[in-house]
DNA sequence: GATGATGCTACGTCTGAGATAGTACGACAT
DNA sequence: ATGTCGTACTATCTCAGACGTAGCATCATC
């Protein structure tokens, strides 16, 4: 089932700390990753991601250096700062409580099969 | 732990319908309902439920008809339509694939204690 | 008669995701 | 040598959903 970009509106920043957590990496990477782990039920757009980090990093969640890809050429590779993982322990807990909203309406949806 | 406008984005729409599959009802109560089924983690907004249940209805999602409360003033019903109730399974089914990537992210966030 | 709950409307703002378009370089095939 | 594909990044714009703010009217209760 693919899943529509409003769908998950609000959790690329997630997605993305969730990968910086492990290691620093670089806006065309964390795409490639992103929608690869996602099993071709979402292929985030470019310009989303690239986006997600400069929005990331003008909060201060990341931080980002100057680095260079195998060939020599320069990349921009970007690091989870401090407040990067408190927020993303904060977005855990949130998901958490929205999955156990949504999913209260969809039970009580099923189960009231009347009319 | 409150739920932001934003981590609930996309899913006012599912969750009013789930209300209406039960029955018909009109945005006043659909409002409280949702309310208080969140359980004071997440309270929407007025506008936002209004907005949503006349976004529904010029979809077709949703058809009104006049009705009166108690007391005897005018009162706007809503009923599920038949797109309604295959647009719900669909966002339901959606709403499944949403988590799972999700949650993907975050279990190798937690799996991935390096550095 | 003031307040609070009910029930609804109008307008404006803000943000995130994407559409569209472009630049630039290396590698590889034809 | 030329084209095209993959990599890596940038700029500008649009669109929709959720909300802020404000207002209006009725009814019940104090």
């Amino acid at each position: 089932m693919p899943i529509s970009a409003d769908a998950i509106r609000g959790y690329v920043d997630l997605m993305v700390l969730s990968l910086l957590r492990d290691s620093p990496s670089y806006a065309y990477e964390l795409a490639q990753r992103i929608t690869s782990m996602s099993g071709d039920d979402y292929a985030i757009k470019q310009t989303t991601l690239y986006s997600a980090v400069k929005r990331l990093e003008a909060g201060g969640l990341v931080s980002s250096f100057a680095g260079v890809s195998p060939s020599g050429k320069p990349r921009t590779y970007y690091r989870i700062a401090d407040a990067g993982l408190a927020y993303f322990d904060l977005k855990v807990a949130e998901w958490r409580s929205t999955k156990s909203v949504v999913d209260r309406f969809i039970d009580a949806a099923s189960e009231g099969v009347s009319q």
